[in-house]
DNA sequence: TATTGTTATACTCTATAACTATA
DNA sequence: TATAGTTATAGAGTATAACAATA
């Protein structure tokens, strides 16, 4: 190695940003999107619909708006998101008894088969990568560490 | 409240994504992500480019592509990310020594000083949202942990 | 007046491919 | 042949503004 190339050889010091907390998340975050994204490639869907499917899922009838304001979205952003779910069959559109400007989003069947093969896939893959952890224990507390930080 | 829409007043159920790492992680990220860009909108740089500056103080002489690898970008969307901040005269390009395909990147004294105010920033930035955590050794527990599920 | 779903639009981020000059 | 920087481009994702129907 010679002298004038030995900084650039060197490995890269990360400096401040190993210790501030967003950077980190934000590594971390893509990490589990990347993978997500290769396990799922067969099922077609991204994290943000399976988000989707499983708030549907478990709060059926609610609105898109509804939905949106709890997955932090625009409702705007909903509207592709529905159509796409909607024709693949896993959820669908029903028009509301008490107001006609809204739809209430509902699982179908299909949907529920489909929520069911995606759930297991989603914790097989949570479990793969979370394995670095120590035990469950530990897993719950960073499910609710995260959570404080995102209030 | 009317019997028929019981279901859409209740408070949203999670459901599984509350017991889902991936996506407590995204919701964290994106409160990080929107107070840092508040705290910074005088200055001028998103999260990403303050990456940039921090790996290049760390690592004076190194070249783009080595900065992108090292935050695990593209090294195409570096050219827009140093032609900003050469624009704002914070970091520069200098032909590197050893080989005339590459430039090394150097922060300027304009670099240096604004790196010290944008650092003490992030410091504060971070201190604010890990106050709900008990001590610092938790902040530690927690960037360690986040270092091990981005590997 | 306010809200729901919708469309159009724009802006950022990111990824890919191709080009040039060097190695 | 391979690599560094660059450009063009295209695809997500996201946010804003406006509109029609309805509240």
């Amino acid at each position: 190695m010679s002298p004038e190339n030995k900084d650039a050889d060197n490995k890269i010091d990360y400096g401040l940003l190993d210790k501030v907390v967003g950077y980190r998340l934000r590594r971390a975050q893509m990490n589990f999107f990347a993978t997500f994204s290769e396990v799922f490639s067969d099922l077609g869907i991204s994290p943000g619909l399976f988000a989707v499917i499983a708030l549907v899922e478990s709060n059926p009838g609610r609105t898109q708006t509804a939905i949106a304001q709890a997955l932090g979205n625009d409702r705007s952003a909903m509207v592709a998101a529905v159509d796409k779910l909607e024709k693949m069959k896993i959820i669908e559109r029903r028009p509301s008894k008490s107001d006609r400007r809204s739809y209430a989003l509902y699982m179908t069947q299909t949907g529920n088969d489909f929520f069911k093969t995606a759930s297991k896939r989603v914790m097989d893959h949570e479990k793969e990568m979370t394995s670095c952890l120590k035990d469950e224990k530990e897993v719950a507390w960073l499910l609710e560490t995260l959570r404080t930080l995102s209030d």
